[in-house]
DNA sequence: AAGGCGGGGGA
DNA sequence: TCCCCAGCCTT
C-alpha cells in the first residue's frame, strides 16, 4: 500500500485527530508535525487547551501561519468542555458548527473517529475524484463540490469509512499529484477517466482568475527585401496558429538592445488587456544583418497582411498604426 | 460567490 | 516567479 506513517494514525481519538486536522489545513505534514507534538506535550487533553490563556495558544502556533486556526482550537476547546461534556460530538454535521471545523475537518473526524461514511474531501481528494470520474466542472462551484460527493459517497468502506478517506488522501499527496502525476503505480488507473483520456492534469478544472497576471511579449520588425518575417503561433495556447513577428524572450530582447541589433528609438509599446491577462507588447525594428530563427520564418509583404492571420494588437500596431 | 488569511517547498 | 498545500470564515 502507499499508506503514509503519520504518528496520528494510530490513534482514534477524536482530541488528537482534530488538533492533527486543523494544524494540517493548508499546511505541510513536516511543517504541522512538530507542532501537533508540541500542543499534545503542552496541552494532552482538552480541558488543559480549554483552561489555557489564548496567548499562550497564538504563542504555541507562533510561525504556523493562518492564526485564527489558533483562537478557534481554543474556542472549540472551550465550547466542548462546556457545552460537551468534553467530547467531541460524532457526526460531522454538528462537528461543523464547532469554530474552524469546516466540512472537510467535519468529514475527516466523523469518519476516522466515529466511523461516519462520508467523503473527506481536501484538496487531494477533490484531485483524485474529479480525475477519477471525470468531472470537468469548475472545482469551487457548490455545483461541483455536490457532484464529487455523490459521485465518491458509494467508494467510501462502510466499515473503515476513516481508512478509505485517508487513502484517496495518500493517493492524492503522493500519486495523483498536481503535476506528473504517476498513474503508472495507481490503484486507481484501470477505472480513471481522466488516465484513459491522457489528460489528468486538466483537472480539477477551475474557472478563477486569478490576479491579472501581467505578460510581456518582444517582437522584432525584420524586413527584407520589401518583404517582413513572420513566425506561425504553435496550433496551442494564445493565438493559436495565428501570425506574429518574430517573438524574443525578455533576455534575447536586452541582450539586443544593448548590442544595438535593435534600435532603442524604434521600440513602442502597446497594452494589450484580455480577460485573464494584460499583456505588454513591445515592438522594434531590427536592424541587424542575422536573422533569428530564419528556419520557421515566413515572408510577407506589406500587402499581404490583411490576408494573415494576425492576433488584434499586431494587425493593430502593424497596420493601423502603420508601424511597419 | 469572492476575498482574506501565512508560511514554506518545489517546479 | 507561480502554484500548491489534510480549508475556513466573513462579507
Amino acid at each position: 500500500m502507499n499508506q503514509r506513517l503519520l504518528p496520528w494514525r494510530t490513534s482514534k481519538d477524536p482530541y488528537t485527530i482534530w488538533l492533527s486536522e486543523i494544524i494540517l489545513q493548508q499546511t505541510r505534514i513536516d511543517q504541522g508535525q512538530k507542532y501537533w507534538e508540541k500542543f499534545l506535550n503542552k496541552f494532552p487533553s482538552i480541558q488543559n487547551l480549554a483552561s489555557a490563556k489564548e496567548s499562550e495558544v497564538l504563542a504555541l502556533w507562533s510561525g504556523l501561519g493562518y492564526y485564527s486556526r489558533a483562537r478557534n482550537i481554543h474556542k472549540t476547546s472551550k465550547i466542548i468542555v462546556k457545552n460537551y461534556r468534553n467530547e467531541f460530538p460524532s457526526s460531522s454535521r454538528e462537528l461543523a458548527e464547532l469554530p474552524g471545523i469546516g466540512p472537510y475537518t467535519a468529514a475527516a473526524i466523523s469518519s476516522i473517529c466515529f466511523n461516519e461514511v462520508i467523503p473527506a474531501l481536501d484538496g487531494n481528494a477533490f484531485r483524485v475524484y474529479s480525475r477519477l470520474f471525470g468531472v470537468d466542472l469548475p472545482i469551487e462551484k457548490k455545483i461541483a463540490i455536490n457532484t464529487i460527493k455523490d459521485l465518491a459517497l458509494p467508494l467510501i468502506s462502510k466499515k473503515q469509512p476513516g481508512d478509505s478517506n485517508q487513502a484517496i488522501m495518500d493517493i492524492g499527496s503522493g500519486i495523483c499529484k498536481p503535476k506528473n502525476p504517476k498513474c503508472f503505480v495507481c490503484p486507481l488507473q484501470e477505472y480513471c477517466f481522466a488516465r484513459k483520456n491522457g489528460n489528468p492534469e486538466s483537472y480539477p478544472v477551475k474557472s478563477k482568475i486569478k490576479k491579472s497576471l501581467i505578460i510581456d511579449n518582444f517582437y522584432i520588425i525584420v524586413k527584407k527585401h520589401d518583404k517582413y518575417a513572420f513566425i506561425q503561433r504553435p496550433d496551442k495556447g494564445i493565438w493559436a496558429g495565428l501570425f506574429t513577428p518574430i517573438e524574443m524572450d525578455k533576455k534575447s530582447w536586452r541582450l539586443a538592445l544593448k548590442n544595438k541589433s535593435i534600435d532603442s528609438k524604434s521600440v513602442t509599446t502597446l497594452r494589450h488587456i484580455l480577460s485573464h491577462r494584460i499583456m505588454n507588447l513591445h515592438f522594434s525594428k531590427w536592424n541587424a544583418s542575422n536573422i533569428p530563427e530564419e528556419s520557421k520564418v515566413k515572408w510577407h509583404s506589406q500587402n499581404d497582411l490583411k490576408s494573415l492571420g494576425l492576433p488584434a494588437p499586431i494587425k493593430k500596431i502593424l497596420v493601423e498604426k502603420s508601424y511597419i
